[in-house]
DNA sequence: GCCAACGTTGGC
DNA sequence: GCCAACGTTGGC
C-alpha cells in the first residue's frame, strides 16, 4: 500500500482564497508562481492523492483554513514564460524548465478557521515547519501526526 | 567561496 | 507600515 504524504499550503487569500478554489471550475487550480527551490523540490515529490493542509497567510488571522487534494504530478510552471506575468523568468527555458506546478482540488473548508495563534499553543504542533521562527516555505510537507491533530481539531 | 546588498515573505 | 528572517545575486 502507497502511504500518502500529507503537506500545507500557503495563499494570500486577497490574491487565492480558500473560496475561490472551491468557485474555481471544476474546483481545481493551478499552484503557479512558486519560485522557491525548497518549494519546488516538494512539488516535485507530490503524488495523486496527496492531501494538503490549505492555509491563509497575511490574512487576518493567519490560519487552516480548510483542505485540498493533489490531482496532477509536478510540470512545468508556465508563467515563467509569460513576459507579461509577474513571475516571469527570463532565466527560465522552455527545454529546461526551472519551475514546476501541481494541481489541486478543493475538499473542504474548516466550519471554523485554525489561527495560527492557537496552532501554537499546541504542544501537539511544536514540531510543525509551519510554526518554526522565521519559516517563510509555501509548500511544506505535513507529518501524518500532525495531520490527523490537525483534522481532529477542525472537528470541534 | 565569501559576503554585502538586495528583494521577498509574512506576522504583527 | 514595520521589520526580522530568509533566499538569491553578483562582485571580488
Amino acid at each position: 500500500m502507497v502511504s500518502r504524504n500529507y503537506w500545507l499550503m500557503k495563499s494570500e487569500p486577497s490574491t487565492f482564497s480558500i473560496d475561490d478554489l472551491a468557485h474555481a471550475p471544476g474546483k481545481r487550480t493551478c499552484w503557479d508562481g512558486v519560485r522557491n527551490y525548497q518549494a519546488r523540490n516538494y512539488m516535485r515529490t507530490m503524488a495523486i492523492g496527496d492531501q494538503v493542509l490549505f492555509y491563509h497567510s497575511n490574512a487576518d488571522p493567519p490560519a487552516i483554513v480548510g483542505l485540498a487534494e493533489v490531482v496532477t504530478t509536478a510540470y512545468p510552471d508556465s508563467t515563467q514564460f509569460d513576459k507579461k506575468d509577474k513571475h516571469y523568468d527570463p532565466a527560465s527555458t522552455p527545454s529546461e524548465p526551472r519551475w514546476d506546478m501541481v494541481d489541486i482540488k478543493y475538499v473542504k473548508t474548516f466550519p471554523k478557521p485554525l489561527a495560527l495563534d492557537d496552532l501554537r499553543r499546541d504542544p501537539h504542533l511544536k514540531g510543525m515547519v509551519l510554526l518554526k521562527k522565521g519559516s517563510r516555505l509555501s509548500v511544506q510537507p505535513v507529518t501524518s501526526d500532525e495531520w490527523k491533530h490537525i483534522l481532529r481539531l477542525a472537528k470541534d
